[in-house]
DNA sequence: CGATATCAAATCGTACACGATTGACTTGTG
DNA sequence: CACAAGTCAATCGTGTACGATTTGATATCG
């Protein structure tokens, strides 16, 4: 009867059909910009926090610089932004926007709307929703990371 | 002050991130059957249905054979499953699992109560996040398909 | 019957993800 | 100062994802 192995039933595979599909809903949008998610991503990152090192995008991200590297040299290969090895310290790599990424921000500014019209939820609910998400999330990571059996 | 561009407030982000939490989470648990967890749903999928036709997993996954034919036949590879041309159409491939594809379904058992251990909540929030999830991930799926500006 | 449309899976190209390693640089300790 | 330990980004290898095209098979229509 209820085997637990059922597809329909796990909330694991309902995160990762979510996730998929919230990418695919970028997608059109994102297409004026000519970014992809996770390279958005990199750029919201920026806009909030100019001349970050790799390894603090990686940080509030949660992705490595086995990801983050590529990534931002195709966004430096199109002028966004600009990788520069630190003075202080040569292993540092620093990350600032180009005049061309900060003006992107401008037209990034309707992005938010777009999504929001495409959930259509009340901001109580999103709000809800994304605290429950955020909650598991760390759950999650703590069980991972501690994880030595 | 809010602009709507910060990271933290967006639902996006934090369903990007649990998912790949998840996965995370999941890969101590799939060690054991050395499966990716891409690999373990398209072994849920045949362990609920056995004989499906590439087609249908992908519907089920939401996954198309441009990912779902390199994934079937590492599986293949190892003996979990058969792929077989279908005798009445020819351009169909059948999915059938091997006898050590079906008795991985038990070693597979005990992994939805280890990975429930993990989220650390009642049931009752888990169906009502789970309710939530995936009414959203519709809501963006039929925006998705019906854009056409 | 034969041209054409449709369909299924495979293939190609690009872009993540991430574990593991590398190599350059810095820091801490004796 | 010497040098081992640690840090940071880059690199390597493997495995998804997905848009677009291809290949072969079937269905449909004139």
């Amino acid at each position: 009867m209820s085997d637990h192995l059922r597809l329909d039933d796990q909330l694991c595979f309902a995160l990762y059909a979510a996730s998929r599909a919230m990418t695919a809903a970028y997608a059109p949008v994102l297409e004026k910009l000519a970014l992809t998610y996770p390279q958005y991503l990199a750029m919201l990152t920026l806009w909030e926090d100019d001349g970050l090192r790799v390894s603090r995008i990686g940080e509030r991200l949660h992705l490595d610089s086995a990801t983050l590297t590529p990534l931002l040299k195709r966004l430096e290969a199109r002028d966004l932004i600009e990788r520069r090895r630190s003075g202080d310290d040569e292993r540092v790599v620093e990350v600032f926007l180009t005049a061309a990424g900060k003006r992107m921000k401008r037209q990034a500014a309707e992005i938010p709307r777009c999504m929001l019209e495409k959930f259509d939820m009340s901001i109580a609910e999103l709000v809800q929703l994304r605290g429950q998400v955020k909650e598991l999330t760390e759950k999650l990571r703590v069980t991972t990371s501690s994880n030595r059996s």
